[in-house]
Formats: C-alpha cells, sequence, structure tokens
DNA sequence: ATAAATAATTAGACTGTTCTGTTTAATTTA
DNA sequence: TAAATTAAACAGAACAGTCTAATTATTTAT
C-alpha cells in the first residue's frame, strides 16, 4: 500500500490550476487547497514553484504528444481530413471550456518564457515534440498530393501552430468562436492543393 | 509650471515594464522604483494597479492606432507591399529587442484577458482597431488584384493578426528570427493573388 | 514470521519578504 | 488660501519556502 498522495494527482491539479490562472497568479497555497495536500507534502515532492511548474508543463507536454500520435494513426480518414478533424476537435474543446484557458504550454511561453530559461525550454521541447507529429501527418498530406509542397512540411506545421496559438489568444478576449473558424476556414483553403 | 510628476511618463514606465515582465509579475514598487514616483503620487494619478493596467494599455494602443495609420497612410509602395513592410518591420523591431517582450495588449491578453474582464475588453477595443487599420490595407490590396478576394478584407486582417501573434509567442520561447520569416514567407505567399 | 531500525511521507505552524492599498502630513502650485 | 500633489510610514493579507514532529511504509535482523 503507497502514501496517501502522489506526484501525478497533485501535477494534474497544478495543470488545471495554471492553465485556467497563469503562473504568477497562482500561489501554492491554491495548489494545496485544490489538491487538499498538505505544505510539508508539496515541498517532499517538489523543490519549489518553478520545479513544479516545469514537472507539469512535462507531464502534459508528453502526454499531449502521445494522444497527438495516437490521434492520428487511429485517424482513418486521409492525411488533411485527419489534420482537419484534429484542429476541429481542438476548437470544440476550447469552445466547450468557454476560451478560459487555452493551451497551458502556450500561456507558460508568453508569460515567462523569455524570463524564465526553465519553463522557456521546457515549454520549447514540448512545442517541437508537437510540431513533428503534426509534420510527420502533412508530409503524408503532400505526398497524397492534398497538400501544398511548396513549403516543407514542418515549415507548414509550424504556420498552422502559430495560427492557431494566435487565435486561441484571440477568442481569450472576445470569447467568440467565429475567430476559430475564419482561421481554420482560411488556412485549409491555403494549405491545400 | 505644472507638477513634479505627470501621469504619462507613469504609464510610459507602465508600458515598458508589463510589456517585458507580465501583469502578475510586476508589483506596484517596480513601477515607482523604475519611474522615480513615491507611492502616493501614484494613487493619486491611478486607483488601483487593475486601473494602471487599463491605462497603460489604452495608451499604447490608441498610439498604436495611430502611428499604425500613418504609416500606411504615408506609404508609397503598393498595398501589399506596405503590408510586408510593415511587418518586415515588426520582425525587427522584435529582433533588435531579443524577442524579450512582444506586444503588450497580445501579452495581457492571454495572462490576464479572461480573468479581468477590464483588462480583457481593453485590449480588444485595440485589437479591432488595429485589425480595422489592416482591413483598411488589404482591401485596397484586393481592389488592386495583389490580395486574394476569396476572403474579405477583415476575415484576412483576422488571420494575419493571429497569425502573428501566434509566431511573437514561438519566438519567445526559441528566440529565433527565423520562426517569423518562415511564417512571413508562407503567409504573404498564400494571401497574395 | 516478527520485531526493530530506517526511510519516506504527512502535517501544519512558523519565518521573513513582498504584495496592494491606506493614511497622514508636508509641500507645491493655482 | 485652497486644492492638488508629493512623500513615506504603515497595515493587513498573501507570498514562497523552512522546520520540527508525528505518522506510515519499507527494509533489515533475528
Amino acid at each position: 500500500m503507497g502514501y496517501k498522495y502522489n506526484r501525478e494527482d497533485i501535477l494534474n491539479v497544478g495543470y488545471d490550476v495554471f492553465r485556467r490562472n497563469g503562473y504568477h497568479n497562482v500561489g501554492i497555497n491554491q495548489i494545496l487547497k485544490e489538491s487538499g495536500i498538505p505544505k510539508g507534502s508539496f515541498y517532499n515532492f517538489f523543490e519549489s514553484k518553478q520545479d513544479f511548474a516545469q514537472q507539469v508543463i512535462r507531464q502534459y507536454g508528453e502526454t499531449n504528444t502521445c494522444w497527438m500520435r495516437d490521434f492520428f494513426e487511429d485517424c482513418t480518414l486521409s492525411p488533411i481530413e485527419c489534420l482537419k478533424s484534429f484542429y476541429a476537435m481542438m476548437m470544440n474543446l476550447n469552445e466547450e471550456d468557454e476560451y478560459s484557458g487555452g493551451c497551458l504550454v502556450n500561456n507558460m511561453s508568453v508569460e515567462v518564457g523569455r524570463q524564465n530559461d526553465i519553463i522557456g525550454s521546457e515549454a520549447n521541447t514540448h512545442f517541437v515534440g508537437w510540431l513533428n507529429v503534426l509534420a510527420t501527418v502533412i508530409e503524408k498530406g503532400q505526398e497524397a498530393n492534398e497538400i501544398t509542397v511548396e513549403f516543407s512540411a514542418l515549415e507548414l506545421a509550424e504556420y498552422l501552430h502559430a495560427g492557431f496559438y494566435g487565435v486561441l489568444s484571440r477568442t481569450k478576449v472576445t470569447r467568440n468562436r467565429v475567430y476559430m473558424d475564419i482561421w481554420f476556414e482560411i488556412t485549409f483553403k491555403f494549405i491545400s492543393t
């Protein structure tokens, strides 16, 4: 029989709280309260707030990379239709969430990515992982003549990635799905052959 | 002769400090220290930290709207070349700044735009203003047959806006100009007729 | 197998600092 | 002289992180 609390559960609470509220707006006490863990246990598992945040990002980043890979592996549609349904799903999730969080890794990048090297490079690591998954699918789409070959698969992945996160920022203040829809329409029109 | 300190100078300090460090990571004391103003004077001019941040955003937002309008009015190139040189300039500024700040309004949107209605809607107001300026130029480009008419000028403005801010977030953690260049190449290739 | 010893985890009071914002008084300008 | 501004001490809450003790799990010795 294990102990009462475990690292993973606390990380999951951290994911939720950081994603919705940002990094500097969240105190350790809030994490403790929402996870029901006492301070001593927290500092037994994590060295500091920064260390905790890094581990939160890492867990989510890795989980999401696997999730994306599985999604595209299981997707039986053509490559570009897989991409479309992936982004359609992300947009739906964001709408259901009422645009209140966006992407944890992007939020962390914007808020502290430049000042804090530890968090910045942790975020970048996972961005790169996701971009590679996207690039794989894009490449298949190019081979199937569905996607333009004017640019490399990785360049197009960066393009999709940037556009989507830009539009997430836009929905945070407009709280309206239409901006995601516009981005979707234009982007997929443009990359399609 | 006026008093020793004035609202505008403090707002400019706030712009710089908030842009580089975010909202919740900045304390009033930092603003006081960097502007040399005592606390009493600060609270004479501003009701609260939130009120201060709102005014910082407003001043920058309005200034930037005018600056953009002037830029495009003074630009003697064709519409799409004006757009290109506008974004090229923004990219150069960001590179010179070593990717350390990005756009204040976008940073604020991502960090607090969803939790804080005051700041969120202030940010949105200025986004809308900038988008309208962009749309005006895009419309001219469409009339001159330089820019695709598959989408409305405002939709394309949203598209440019989202992509650019997405890529700013990307440069914050990569600290490399190349991601802006990729975005630029792809985007202008796509919108050009 | 059981008991003793060791290690890991839990618990929360406590520390010192920093946070936003208040207050009161002195000074400056109109 | 009256109003606006400047000045800094002060207040109360929140902050990250420390510390000691108690509890629980695991390992070692018998």
